[in-house]
Order: structure tokens, then C-alpha cells, then sequence
RNA sequence: GCUCCCAUCGUCUAGUGGCCUAGGACACAGCCCUUUCAAGGCUGCGGCGCGGAUUCGAAUUCCGCUGGGAGCGCCA
């Protein structure tokens, strides 16, 4: 393991047995900064021994979403790279090899016991409040019961002969000593019948081909390490070295479930949270600088990531504190690139054209500024700017062009001089417009906001819009005061 | 049930024996700005789970308890 010129190597090592979930990605990218900051290697493992969980487009998303997230793999699936391959259900003969090893010496024996006796042995083991656990029961076949077994046409599982005294010991970089007394641990599988191996078995066999030199996991691998460390030992191979990560909650407490919110980086897209956010949020979530700074961008991680600052406690994820981070990261966005990002949500609201038209793409971009500062996710940005598109506004509510305190004949004479006002302007810059609409309130005798709003309603159709000016400014004349005279026609009756 | 991990504001966290009358951020409340909504600024609210021990002195060390989480598959 340190005869890689004491190069860092880590690895992300899912299974493609669904889409790339948030606790995945943040174990990725903890992984990935380690081997960044470290001037290390970060590979990329697919842990495909389970043919019937198998989702066929997980895969192609754990690559686009680690992609999506700005992680990049110098070996794995379409990178390559010398140990490979990197898939483990191409890696069948290594297991092979390997497990006839443990055979012989003694390590490893092979298990002719049905599921069904399992299932009656855990059901039984329940019953009495005892742990579940393999009971040995083919720890100690003679050769021959084997050959009888296998006659018989039993596919046997191999098993791991846990030493049944003593303690095993591992150092974790987050938590230091962990240990665990042999005999809570069962004889485990590491062949499965049908000549796959399982996780335990392939994930020690490849860390150690592909000189893998620190395992970077969640929390919850910790009660299988000392399997792992054992294995190790009985290979006489020497392990990597370890370290835990917390892992992250719901707001309840549990795993994180659909049942709260988003749970795939696929899902955080699809809402319209940017990778720039994720990132920032994940990192954050089980490592901190300093607890003062916490806006950090992929790169400026990668300078001042260490393990050491890695946290031990396991975190809640607060789509609060994401929602926040989204809405800081579009507005140090340029205006440019929140269109860019924007456009799929509006093409899927059919708000502009697919592909955009060159005028329509003008108009956004003069919109867009009115609307960054609001914006939280980029799904948002449908229903903050549909009113701009619209040919005429419906006014499901006319009522809401009449301001409080105010009556229906005041808000025509509002919306008539307004429209009077502004048809007669010729300078629909703020600059123009301000002025012009601040007379107009002075002229009438009223208060800003109760001329404002009406206004406000008539030309976009609510009472939370961007500002007055701006927005008038670029709706321009025609859509303006076609509106002002809509709402006063409604108000009309 | 057994094993293991963890434990500072509601949440994410800073803190590594005296700098702590515990700091920052999100959320929340109030105020300011203001044409609405945001954004921004200011202020406030709010925490070291409990009990022992060590020490001149513990959020910081040790032990116990409690609480939370994870694991105990021919899944990873």
C-alpha cells in the first residue's frame, strides 16, 4: 500500500443500484478533495455484484451527477487507468483467485446451508432476544460431507472463519481506536452461490490491487471493518487507512428519505439548485474551515480541505440553510449565466421557444436583473417572470388593483392618469420613468404606494412584482399602458 | 436483544484547561432602507444533556448515566 511513492489513492466506490443519492455525493466529493488537496488519485469503482438490484440508468447517473457536481475520476468508467477494470462484475477471476487462497489456508470454508435455514435460524434467534448471527453450523465439514453436499447439487456460499477469541482493532482517522471482540461478529459470505462476491470480500481484494491508501466511507461501515481488517490479515495484505464519515439526517432524525424532500443530486437539479450550492452545502455539512468562513467554491475546497476538520457527529440536513446558499450563489451569478440556467425552466413552461428566439433572448436578458435577487431556485424562475410574456394579464382577483383605504372610482383615476401619463412618455428609462410617476402622485393628491400598486397589479398581475420603474422600463409603452387599460376596463366592468 | 459510533443555540458549527459574561451562519423576531416582494444593514432570541472525578481553574480530561444514530442479509 505505500509502495505508490506514498501517492494518495481514494476511491468512490457506489453500487449501481439507483440514482446517485446526496449521501453518496457527499462521500464522493470528501473523497475527491482529499485526493485534490493531497495531489492524489480519485478513483472511480462501480460495485456491480449484485445482479438483481441492478438499475439500468444508475450508472450513467452517478457519472453525470458527480460530473453535474464538478468531480472529475482519473481512473474508473471511461477514464481507465491501470487497475482496472474498474467494474467489479469484470473482476470475477481476481475474486477467484483470491478466495481459493482463503480456502487453502483454512481462512474460508464453504457453506451448504439454504436460505431457509437461515431464515428459520434468524427467526429463532429473534424469538429468544439472542443476536442473529450465522451459528457455524458448516464451519467444520469434513472433506467428504462436502463432496456429498455438492453430489446433491448444492451450490455452497463461501464464509469467513472469524477467529472466535480475541479482539480486533482498527484506527480511524476521525475517531482513533475502534474495537470490536471477534465473537460478536459471524462467519460472514464473501462468495456468494451463484460466484459473485460480496461487498466484503471484493471491496478488500480491489482497495488492495488498486493500492488504495485511505477508505473514505460513511458512519455506517464501521460495525463491518473489523470483517475488513480480519480479511486483510488473512490475506497478509496490510489495510488502508480508515476513516468514517458522519453521516448526514433528516430533520426527523432517520435516514434521509424521499419522504423529506430531495434526496438525489438528480432531484436538487431537477428543483433548480446549482451545483455551486450543492457543493458548497455538502462540504459544509461535516467540515468546516474555520466556523467563521463557510462560501467556498469547488476550488477554493480543494486548497483548504483536510480530514482533520472533518466533524464526528452526524449532521441533519436543513434544506433551509441550501435554500439560502442557492439564492447567494445565483446572485453572485452574472446576468448572462442566470439566463443561461434559466432557460431549460422557461422552455419547460413554455414561457419562451425552444430554441430561444434572438428577440425573445434580448427581452430576458433585460429581465433577468429584475428578477436574480428573487430567485431561490431556478425552477422558480417561471412563475417570477411569466407576466412579462404574457399578451394580456388576467386578473383572477380585480379587486387587488384597489389598494386598501381606497375605493374602485380613486383607482380608475389612478390607472387612467398613469395611462395617460406614460402614453404621452417618451423616455421609458428609469431615470425618465421616476420622476414622471412620482409627479403623478404628487399631482393627484396621494400617497406613493397607493398610486404605485394599482399600477403595480395592472401591469403584472400581482402585488409582489420587481420594482415599478424597471419593471415599466422593460415592458416598454405598448405592453405598459395596453395594460393600464386592461385594468381600468376590468375595474370598469 | 447484542455490538459500535456520537453528544455546544431549533439546525450546521467554532472552541482542543484559564483569551468563554461560549464566537459565526441558517431559521425566527424587531428595527432601518423602501413603491410591493426580495436583497441589504442593525439589534434581539437562543446552547455547553445529567451526575461524579481530576485540577487552583473545566464546554474542553476521565468514569458512569441518559439521549440520539448506525450495524447485525447469498445488499452494498
Amino acid at each position: 500500500m505505500k509502495d505508490n511513492n506514498g501517492k494518495i489513492r481514494v476511491r468512490f466506490a457506489p453500487s449501481p443500484t439507483g440514482y446517485l443519492h446526496i449521501g453518496g455525493a457527499r462521500t464522493a466529493l470528501f473523497n475527491w478533495l482529499f485526493a485534490r488537496a493531497n495531489g492524489g488519485t480519485f478513483i472511480l469503482r462501480i460495485e456491480d455484484t449484485d445482479r438483481s438490484r441492478y438499475v439500468e440508468d444508475s450508472l450513467y447517473d452517478i457519472m453525470k451527477s458527480l460530473e453535474w457536481l464538478g468531480m472529475d475520476w482519473d481512473e474508473g468508467p471511461e477514464a481507465g487507468g491501470e487497475y482496472g477494470p474498474y467494474f467489479q462484475s469484470e473482476r470475477l477471476h481476481l475474486y477467484n483467485e483470491y478466495i481459493n487462497k482463503l480456502l487453502d489456508s483454512g481462512d474460508a470454508y464453504k457453506c451448504y446451508c439454504s436460505s431457509e435455514r437461515l431464515k428459520a435460524l434468524r427467526a429463532e434467534q429473534a424469538a429468544n432476544s439472542l443476536p442473529p448471527g450465522y451459528d457455524r453450523h458448516c464451519r467444520n465439514l469434513t472433506l467428504e460431507e462436502c463432496n456429498k453436499l455438492e453430489a446433491e447439487g448444492i451450490k455452497p456460499v463461501i464464509r469467513f472463519k472469524v477467529p472466535l477469541h480475541g479482539t480486533t482493532t482498527f484506527n480511524d482517522l476521525l475517531r482513533g481506536e475502534v474495537s470490536f471482540e471477534n465473537k460478536t461478529l459471524d462467519d460472514f459470505i464473501l462468495i456468494k452461490s451463484d460466484g459473485y462476491p460480496t461487498y466484503h470480500f471484493a471491496n478488500i481484494v480491489d482497495d488492495h490491487l488498486m493500492k488504495i491508501t485511505h477508505v473514505m466511507r460513511g458512519e455506517e461501515w464501521i460495525p463491518s471493518t473489523p470483517k475488513h481488517i480480519l480479511l486483510y490479515k488473512a490475506m497478509g495484505w496490510e489495510p488502508p487507512e480508515m476513516a468514517h464519515l458522519p453521516v448526514i439526517l433528516s430533520q426527523q432524525g432517520g435516514k434521509l428519505s424521499k419522504r423529506h424532500g430531495a434526496t438525489t443530486v438528480k432531484e436538487f437539479h431537477a428543483k433548480g439548485y446549482i451545483p455551486e450550492a450543492m457543493v458548497n452545502f455538502l462540504a459544509l455539512l461535516g467540515w468546516n474551515l474555520d466556523g467563521e468562513r463557510e462560501l467556498f467554491t469547488l476550488q477554493e475546497l480543494k486548497e483548504v480541505f483536510t480530514l482533520e476538520r472533518v466533524s464526528k457527529s452526524s449532521a441533519i440536513f436543513s434544506y433551509e440553510k441550501l435554500d439560502w446558499l442557492n439564492g447567494m450563489y445565483i446572485r453572485s451569478l452574472t446576468v448572462e449565466d442566470v439566463a443561461k440556467r434559466c432557460l431549460p425552466y422557461l422552455q419547460k413552461a413554455s414561457i419562451v421557444s425552444k430554441p430561444i428566439k434572438d428577440e425573445e433572448y434580448a427581452y430576458l436578458l433585460r429581465i433577468i436583473p429584475l428578477i436574480q435577487e428573487r430567485l431561490k431556485f431556478l425552477s422558480e424562475a417561471p412563475e417570477l417572470v411569466d407576466f412579462f410574456f404574457q399578451d394580456q394579464i388576467v386578473y383572477e382577483d380585480p379587486t387587488l388593483l384597489i389598494p386598501k383605504k381606497l375605493d374602485k372610482e380613486t383607482t380608475s383615476k389612478i390607472l387612467h392618469a398613469a395611462y395617460n401619463v406614460l402614453l404621452e412618455c417618451d423616455d421609458y428609462s428609469e431615470a425618465g420613468l421616476e420622476p414622471l410617476l412620482r409627479g403623478l402622485t404628487a399631482s393627484l393628491g396621494l400617497k406613493t404606494g397607493q398610486v404605485f400598486m394599482p399600477i403595480r397589479v395592472a401591469i403584472t398581475g400581482r402585488t409582489a412584482s420587481p420594482g415599478l420603474f424597471e419593471t415599466i422600463s422593460v415592458l416598454g409603452k405598448e405592453r405598459t399602458t395596453s395594460r393600464l387599460k386592461g385594468a381600468f376596463e376590468v375595474l370598469q366592468g
